[in-house]
DNA sequence: GAATAGTCTTGATGTAGATCAACGATTTTG
DNA sequence: CAAAATCGTTGATCTACATCAAGACTATTC
C-alpha cells in the first residue's frame, strides 16, 4: 500500500533519493465509506490524504446553497484544502467520497515535520502545489465555453470518467442540470 | 516608494522584525504605460512585481481565442504567475495594465535569494500564496451564480471598482457581454 | 427480496443572456 | 484640434440551458 505513495513520489521527483522509511512512518491508513465526508465547509483541514483506491468529489456551496462540484479525484491524488491545512483556518471546500476509499493520511503537524526532515518530500510537495495552481487557473477559463465544449474537453482529458462518476455528479461539475447533460450526450455521441 | 512595500509586509506579518535594507536592495522600480503587457501566454514569468500605483487586469484566452478576464489588481497587489515564476515554465496568463502603472519588480533568481536571506519575507510570501489559493477557489463557485448575483457580489467586495475599471473589462470578468452588463446596471441601480 | 429512494431519460415551456445593428458620447491618435 | 477609434446604451431577435413533470430503470435499505 505504501508503495503506491512512494512510486508517486518517484514519478514526480525523478532521480531523487527517497527517504522511504522516514516518509512511511508519518502516514496512517484510513478507510472511508461511500458518501462519507473527508472535509466540510467551516471546519479546519487537520489531515491531508493520498488516495490508494477509490474516488471523491470536491464541491462548494453557492450563496443559494446549491452544491457545485469543483473537481474529482482518483487513485494517486491528494485530498485536503492546502490553504486551510497550511494556515489552520476554516475551509470553504467539501470533500465527499463517491466510492468506498482507502487513504494514507497525515496530520498537519506531521506534514510540517516531514517537510523539514525529508528533502525529496519537500520537492514532491512543491511540485504538486504548482501543478494544482495551474489546474485551477485553467478551469476558470474553461467556464467561459459552452457546456457542450466543456463536456467535450472533460471527456478528452478523462475518457474513463463516465465509468466512475455518475451523470448527476458530472452535470454538477459542468454546472448544468442532469437533464441538459443527458440531451448533450445524445448529440455528442452521434457526432 | 519602497515604504509602500515595507508597510504591506508589516500589515501581513505583524510583529516580525523587517529586514528593510536587505529587502529594498532586491527590488527595481519600473513604470509601464497603459495597455502594455507585463506577462503573456506562452512566455515564462521572469519577474514578479508589486504595484505602487496603477492597475492591471489578468486575462486568459478561451479555446476560441476570446479574452476572458480572471481578475484585476491595484495598489499593494502582486503580479506575476506563481506557477510560471517558481518553475520557470510558460504561463497561461496575460497581464495588461489598464492605467500607467509604477511597480517594484524582482527577478525570479533574486526572489529566490531573498526568500533564503529574509525570514520575514518568507513568512510574507507564504501568507500571500495561501490567500491567493483561497481567492481563486472562491471565484469558481461564484461562477455558478447568475451574472446579476456575481455583479452584486463584485460591487460589494470592491465598491470603487467602477471608478477604476471600464464596463467592458468588468463585463469580461463577469463573463457576459458589455450589452448585458449595461442592462443589468439599469435594474441593479434602481433596486 | 420487497419497499423505497435515487438516477436517467424525454417532452413542454420559460428565461437569461448572446448576437446583430445603430447612434451619440467619449477617448485616443496623428 | 480634427479624424478615427472605442465605449456605453438601447432595441429586436435568437438560442442554450433551466425548470417542471412524469415514466422506466437501477440501486439501497431494512
Amino acid at each position: 500500500m505504501y508503495n503506491k505513495l512512494i512510486d508517486h513520489i518517484k514519478q514526480n521527483v525523478p532521480g531523487a533519493s527517497i527517504e522511504k522509511q522516514i516518509i512511511e512512518a508519518y502516514f496512517t491508513p484510513k478507510i472511508f465509506e461511500k458518501k462519507e465526508h473527508f472535509l466540510m465547509q467551516g471546519y479546519t483541514c487537520t489531515r491531508a490524504g493520498f488516495v490508494i483506491e477509490g474516488c471523491y468529489r470536491n464541491y462548494m456551496l453557492s450563496t443559494e446553497g446549491k452544491e457545485v462540484n469543483t473537481g474529482f479525484g482518483f487513485e494517486n491524488w491528494w485530498l485536503g484544502d492546502v490553504s486551510s491545512f497550511v494556515n489552520q483556518t476554516p475551509t470553504l471546500i467539501n470533500t465527499q467520497f463517491l466510492e468506498s476509499t482507502t487513504l494514507l493520511t497525515i496530520t498537519a503537524k506531521n506534514h510540517f515535520d516531514l517537510l523539514e526532515r525529508s528533502q525529496c518530500f519537500r520537492e514532491y510537495t512543491n511540485k504538486l502545489r504548482s501543478k494544482a495552481t495551474t489546474a485551477s487557473v485553467l478551469k476558470l477559463s474553461e467556464l467561459s465555453e459552452s457546456a457542450r465544449t466543456r463536456y467535450k474537453v472533460l471527456l478528452e482529458k478523462y475518457p474513463k470518467i463516465q465509468q466512475r462518476i455518475s451523470q448527476k455528479q458530472i452535470a454538477s461539475f459542468l454546472q448544468i442540470t442532469p437533464e441538459a447533460l443527458c440531451r448533450l450526450r445524445k448529440f455528442k455521441i452521434s457526432e
